[in-house]
DNA sequence: GTGTTTATCGTCAGGCAGACGACTATGATC
DNA sequence: GATCATAGTCGTCTGCCTGACGATAAACAC
């Protein structure tokens, strides 16, 4: 019994990706270049139609693969390594936010650790991580002094939105993790929550927090001194997801 | 420039609400019964297609006012009365959720002071205030001993999804108060957080915790004895929104 | 070796939460 | 009217956690 079509309005039903990572000690978001009409030459959230037969989040997860290869970890796998976090952020359906036509987004939110080089189509130029303050500030300019365009659409709301989720959300879950290669140690994971809050941790006050809260880290047997100075144990993201007590945010 | 609309799949695009509130010491939902196939005459979350001009939020809060006369409470007047909360929850779009077509839901949570009695469409006996444990055991038996169909498509899950995010979200903003009246005691709003979660908390501590909180409550002056024993004081909202530290959860 | 860098352990004081005692003010009951 | 039950409000104490910060350890650069 399919329904009467006059009997709704169609929509376009899209996703967009915001696909954090840090990179040089900055949250870094992927950016990806418009090669059509509307915003054509203006950086963008990647994204696109959902198709027929999908689900919101394997569309997700096909879009993230599409543009950055990343697979996306599976929650039932905690072994698994190198896969990026993936869930739904939130959905914009503001009538006007595309000129074109009712576009409804249902955009999503991946973590991904620092990543060789991105790609959109295999066209490099079109594709860039940038840091989340150059993207999401208006009319100023970027770190080379170049203007800097606001991102198309109503993208600028969405990666402020993402950045909000992802900034709360490291707060009481192990997800900083999510940043981190599969082995990494307490000062790499303590550089992640410094990119992400914009703040200064104490070393040890962390360290203590960190390898205090059962089943966050799991300690691997061995040690890196890839980071210079004393060597430093490697650990793996342990079972545990929630973070109680969280962790606290400095103010300010 | 419109679309190709042979490029992209048509969606119908509905919100469906999670509406809340605290009645007899128990967490409630609205549930509303479907008049037509599929799943006619089981009970289902109120919904309905967004219209060609309107914004989520907009058709969020117009099928609220259409199932309860709620006005939703408007941020931006923080002294306003008997307004509801409403946010936007999550959006479910799995190809089979609907066998007639492809429609994707963007679900909203809202929560409401105790109300006077339902009505769906003026129909009050197609609309109830149902526990939300009721609503979700699957197979069991209400309080009556009637056996209890499951809640229609994927509603169970949004409902499911909607008490969480209640549960989790008193924790660290102020919006138990929305469960409230405009003016209420203290003890009123530790039996919301009892309901919510589930459990019972030290009036002692409780009272601690909510009146050192600056800006969680501003008292009103007035006494009220409508729970009977001592005269408790009467509080409104402040316009705190975020409880820093947070409210504890106790465990189990 | 000296200096620098990063990691890691320890100490101490303050803040907050859980447990719980004590007192107050109302209505209900005898 | 005395007693009881109920709910509200104020305090105290203890333990845990955090922030601040000293001290030591183990690598590399010169």
């Amino acid at each position: 019994m399919p329904y009467d079509p006059s009997a709704f309005p169609p929509f376009a039903v899209t996703v967009d990706l915001v696909v954090l990572t840090v990179r040089r000690h900055a949250l870094c978001a992927l950016a990806v270049r418009r090669g059509e009409a509307p915003f054509q030459g203006r950086w963008a959230l990647p994204g696109g139609f959902v198709r027929a037969d999908e689900d919101l989040a394997q569309a997700a997860a096909r879009e993230l693969a599409e543009e950055t290869g990343l697979r996306v970890h599976d929650p039932a796998v905690p072994a698994q390594d190198n896969g990026a976090h993936l869930e739904q952020l939130a959905t914009y359906g503001d009538p006007e936010r595309d000129p074109r036509m009712r576009v409804v987004s249902v955009a999503h939110l991946a973590l991904a650790p620092d990543l060789p080089a991105p790609r959109a189509g295999g066209d490099a130029s079109n594709a860039r991580w940038a840091p989340v303050e150059e993207l999401l500030q208006q009319g100023g300019h970027g770190r080379d002094g170049e203007p800097v365009a606001p991102l198309a659409f109503d993208h600028a709301r969405i990666l402020s939105d993402g950045v909000e989720r992802a900034r709360s959300k490291i707060e009481y879950s192990s997800l900083a993790t999510a940043f981190c290669p599969p082995e990494f140690t307490v000062g790499e994971l303590r550089r992640v929550y410094e990119a992400v809050w914009g703040v200064a941790l104490d070393p040890r006050n962390f360290h203590r927090k960190v390898t205090g809260t059962p089943g966050f880290l799991v300690p691997t047997g061995g040690t890196t001194t890839r980071q210079g100075g004393r060597p430093a144990q490697l650990f793996r993201a342990g079972g545990a997801t929630l973070l109680n007590p969280p962790m606290l945010r400095p103010e300010v």
